[in-house]
Formats: structure tokens, sequence, C-alpha cells
DNA sequence: CTGGATCCATGATGATACTG
DNA sequence: CAGTATCATCATGGATCCAG
């Protein structure tokens, strides 16, 4: 019988990491499982151009590696995907994986490239860790598209979560995925709502200016 | 025409990370490049069961991502290959997946699995610095199977480098690749010769040993 | 010998449509 | 909402061959 799981049969610790987590997709469902636990339709929405035959494969293959569990209640029609602490315990790959894109890989958002309000988050969170220098608690309310988002400074870095935060944020900002990233590449406020004291806020503001200068290429 | 680059489209620092260094492979050739420059046949020889075909082919994506640069001197017959700096700058992913590696997805050579002397000594550099507790700087030199590499431990983490020491040791390890795994992982001296100060060879010992016991399951 | 290229078989992925 | 079914295409593995 064939063996339905690729593998290397090296005696190499990183090999035997690739052969649970190195499929293609593999680790894009990690990283957006990372920001909380999702629905199956929740990652289609976000792993733009995966077809479902090849997310419930990668689903099924990840959960036999142990690095996802999956929540089925009996009376419910959804099923929820969340990573076990084994998977999360892949923070570190996925973090260095962006560090290097922030350094080598970076282009601006393309035409005709999909983009989440939550990657987008993700890399100004990476963007902002990666200029450094920003170690103060903070926490932003993010309301895109009509989906709430929390990015939190613990003190140490900048961090993302999906969902309305549980206690009021420093700072509130609402609204669509397009006029932030407008915000974020061309400096402008157009249709973008900022609540909070003043200087949140001008924090905020700075911060988010760096994200163009923290990157080289265009 | 057909674009020739598996790309998934995304606006995310992982995606395109991943567009460059995700394919089947490829994270394997920079991790034995990581160790200095190699030669087409001394790549097949570490990534045991890759074909010609898919090696030339990976190197070629890696050297049009700008991750591996492609020494060929006029009148010499070897073609090396190296890492480019932004090649080098992946060593913290190839360091987070052997971390991951060693804490959830580690077992013991196979007996049908190929065991070359690098990857063996990564494990170990790998799992030291895992156990952590150790930075007092050493050298160890190693000769497995008539190949040198040496492991250094700069003050704050062991790391690896094909070929011979430019200086001497602090303890010298003649061994077959076999005997080195017997006494890692059986504690077995059998067909190995251990050169050195006592003190040094002494903490020699002791590190290996931990090798075994910083992993939970067998 | 090194450094590949070629041919073929098979498995993985993508596009699209459809279902409980 | 959460997938499955079908078909086409692409990527990979295995074996072999070849040029400098």
């Amino acid at each position: 019988m064939a063996r339905n799981v690729r593998t290397y049969d090296h005696f190499c610790l990183t090999a035997r990491a690739l052969e649970r987590v190195g499929d293609r997709w593999s680790l894009l469902v990690i990283r957006d499982l990372l920001t909380g636990a999702k629905r199956f339709t929740d990652l289609m929405d976000r792993l733009g151009g995966i077809t479902p035959k090849t997310l419930s494969q990668r689903l099924r293959e990840l959960e036999d590696a142990g690095v996802i569990a999956v929540d089925r209640e009996p009376g419910r029609r959804e099923v929820w995907y969340r990573l076990t602490p084994a998977g999360a315990d892949l923070r570190p790959v996925l973090d260095a994986l962006g560090r290097w894109g922030l350094q080598h890989a970076w282009r601006r958002p393309q035409a005709d490239e999909p983009l989440h309000a939550e990657h987008l988050l993700r890399s100004v969170t990476q963007a902002i860790n990666l200029a450094a220098g920003d170690h103060e608690p903070a926490r932003w309310h993010f309301r895109l598209d009509g989906a709430d988002y929390l990015a939190e400074n613990d003190g140490s870095q900048w961090s993302l979560t999906a969902g309305a935060p549980p206690a009021p944020a420093d700072v509130t900002i609402t609204a669509t995925t397009r006029a932030l990233t407008a915000l974020i590449f061309a400096g402008s406020d157009a249709g973008l709502d900022i609540t909070g004291e003043t200087g949140p806020v001008r924090r905020f503001r700075r911060l988010i200016s760096t994200m163009a200068t923290v990157v080289h290429p265009v």
C-alpha cells in the first residue's frame, strides 16, 4: 500500500518537521489559526486560491500530525478548527518566515491579489516588531469590513488575535480593509474612524507610518 | 504562457517567503548549505531520495529567488553552490523548524533511514542548544567517515560548519557515523577516538549524553 | 568521475460543479 | 456551512543516459 504521507526519511530534525507541516498550504493554514479558531469557510476566505478539496485534505493531515484539533459539537452545523499546543509551538517558525519575508520578499499589495484584513494586520504587527524600539503595552481594536481584531503589545512585542477584545482598547479603528491599506501605503485618512485618547492615537499614527519605512524595496 | 513559479498571491509576508523557499526540498537544500558551500554531488549525498532532476530544478529556482549563488570557475570541473546573504538570513527559519522537530517530531534513527554525519551533528548541536545552560566557548573537531566538521560554541550557542577547522580544536573526535550514533543513543564507546584535555573531553561526554535526555519520546 | 538531461509513471494539486 | 466528486494539469520519483 502506498504511503499517503510524503516523507524525506532523513535523520534530521528539520526534515522531520517539514514532513508534518511542509506541504503546500500547511503552514498558511497554521498562520490563520494562530489568531484564533476558525471555521472551514473562514479558512477558505483567508487562503485565497485553495480548493475545498485541498483544504479538507490539509486539515485532516494536520490533525493526524497533532498540530490542529477539530471541535464538532452535536446539534451544531459549525466545525471549528484550532491549534493544539504543538501547533501553537509553530509560532516561532511562522514568525521567522514572516520576518524573512519582510526583509527579502516584500512588495506592495498587487492589484489582482486578494487582501484579507487579517493578513494586512499581521503584516503591520510584524513590521512594527521588526522596526523594534516599541515595548510599551498597548491595545488597538480594529473593526475592518465588520470583523473585529485586536492588536496588542504585551510589553515585549505586538501580536494579533481575531475577535472582539474582551476589555476596552486604547485605540479603536473602524474602516474598510481598503481604507486601511490607503492609510498605510499612501498616508490617506479617507474612510477611517480612529478614536481614543490623544497620546495613544498619536502613537498609533506614528507606528503605522513606520510600516512604509521599514522595508527597502517597493 | 503558464507561470512556472508556484505562487499564493496573498498579501502576506509568510506566503511571500513560502513562495520562494516553500517547495518540497527547498529548505533542505538551504539546510545543507548553512554549513558551507557544496557541490552538486555533495548535496545529492545529503538529500537522500532527491533525484538529480529535482535538485537541479530547485537550485535554479533558489538562484532565481536570490537565496543561493553559483560559483563556476573556468578551467575547473566543480560547480559550487553557496548561500547569498539573503539565504543565510533563513537560518532562524531552519533553527525554528529544527527546534520544533526536536520538541514534537523526534524519533530515533530508523533502520532504513539514510543517516548523514552532517545531519547527525546538526541534531546534536540543536539538542544541546535546546537543553541550554551551556554558554562556554568551545570547539569540537569531528572527523566522521573521513570528512571534517567543526562544532563550535561562540559563547551563546552551538553551530556547525563543514570542513577542517582553521585552528586547533579543544576536542577531536574520530569515528564512523555509525559509531558516533552508538555513542549518542547507546552510550557505547566502541570505535571512537576522542582526544583532548581532560576538562573539555569530560564536558563533551556530558553534553553528548544530554542528547538522549532532552527529548521525551523514543 | 561530476553535473546534469531525458523519458515515463504516478501522485498531488487546481478548476469547477455539486450535495447533505 | 462543510465539505465531496470529477476531470485536467502539474510536479515529483525512478530509472537511465550522456557530455565534458
